[in-house]
DNA sequence: AAGTTCGTACAGAAAAAACTGTACAGAGTT
DNA sequence: AACTCTGTACAGTTTTTTCTGTACGAACTT
């Protein structure tokens, strides 16, 4: 029975064992802007042998084709899958990015860079506004008020400047010469 | 008129200008995993001139009690706002915090290591779930895909032990020894 | 040019998240 | 002990997000 192996089994305790990792992938891929059924849908072309067609990920997940196409776009944004040309096919295949520390450090940097930047605007326009009103207004306690935004805006635009410095840490690669990318091991 | 100083024109302006920093901060808070409407009600705070309780919260923002309720303690778990206490007021006392590299870290560190952990246990588990399966089963081919499987889960491995790393340069202060906190320059 | 095949825009349906009002437990006051 | 005040649990409603089916343009085939 047991060493005859019995191929069905085999290939649905296969995919248990997938799944397993899959869903967890599905529960924790948040981090990365994603949602669960597109992280589902990370792991399924992760455990894939070959790159995928949208429509075998849409078999494969039995969800429409029009969510596996903004669903790989979304995965393609965050550089967490890459498109695959192939010979004679006319589809398009997609395969998961195989540099995960690229796909982290594209998420984190576009993320936060692209936040870092309005805020500062954003600290940038409050305080002129401010200002101006420090300037005209004859009410001392509107003044003290503005003089006590400005202050606060000015230690938040200082911890801007550090995210932005830590940004580019991340965005140089000289993040891996403080933390080094790990070998991998086989067990 | 205008050096009369129409103190309602002025207390307006000061509403308009902290109002543009504060739909800024809703519009990027989702990176804190917080919502928009979350992220209004810390800007609320952030800007007022003493701590606040919920309800001058709920009067603020025109929502309820509640949601500043579970509002504030999402914040609190971020490490965004602090409890104040005062002599003689029953009320629950809420300041923002004012070291934001600290929110940062918290942030960053409790939602990477939690998924970072869970994903390591997912991977042990699947991996044992494969090993198992790479010896009982008697066909080469599920076998091939077993180990290319293995293989893929140790790159993985390796990713989040570089992950790991990470974190603990945030946990333990390091980062602050290569990027340093900026100064606050007044203007 | 007519006929396929493929990916995606778009509108509506389904699912998930946020918000509110009511109700209640715990602490403080009289 | 009776009464008041405060924060939050919970159920129901509203809002937002996700998902689907239809439809269509672009590229390829014949």
């Amino acid at each position: 029975m047991e060493s005859n192996g019995d191929l069905d089994a085999d290939l649905n305790k296969l995919e248990k064992a997938r799944h397993r990792f899959i869903s967890e992938i599905a529960k924790n891929v948040h981090l990365y802007g994603i949602s669960p059924s597109v992280g589902r849908l990370y792991g399924t072309v992760f455990f894939s042998d070959k790159p995928m067609t949208l429509d075998e990920m849409s078999e494969s997940l039995g969800m429409s084709k029009t969510s596996m196409s903004t669903g790989i776009r979304a995965l393609y944004e965050a550089n967490m899958v890459e498109q695959v040309w192939e010979k004679g096919v006319r589809k398009d295949l997609y395969k998961t990015e195989e540099d995960w520390y690229k796909s982290f450090s594209t998420v984190f940097i576009t993320r936060w860079r692209n936040a870092t930047e309005k805020n500062v605007t954003a600290i940038k326009e409050t305080k002129s506004m401010l200002h101006e009103l420090g300037e005209t207004t004859s009410c001392a306690e509107i003044k003290e008020k503005v003089n006590r935004d400005l202050d606060r805006l000015n230690e938040a635009a200082a911890y801007y400047g550090w995210i932005n410095d830590v940004i580019s840490l991340f965005e140089s690669g000289k993040i891996f010469e403080i933390v080094p990318k790990k070998q991998k091991v086989n067990t």
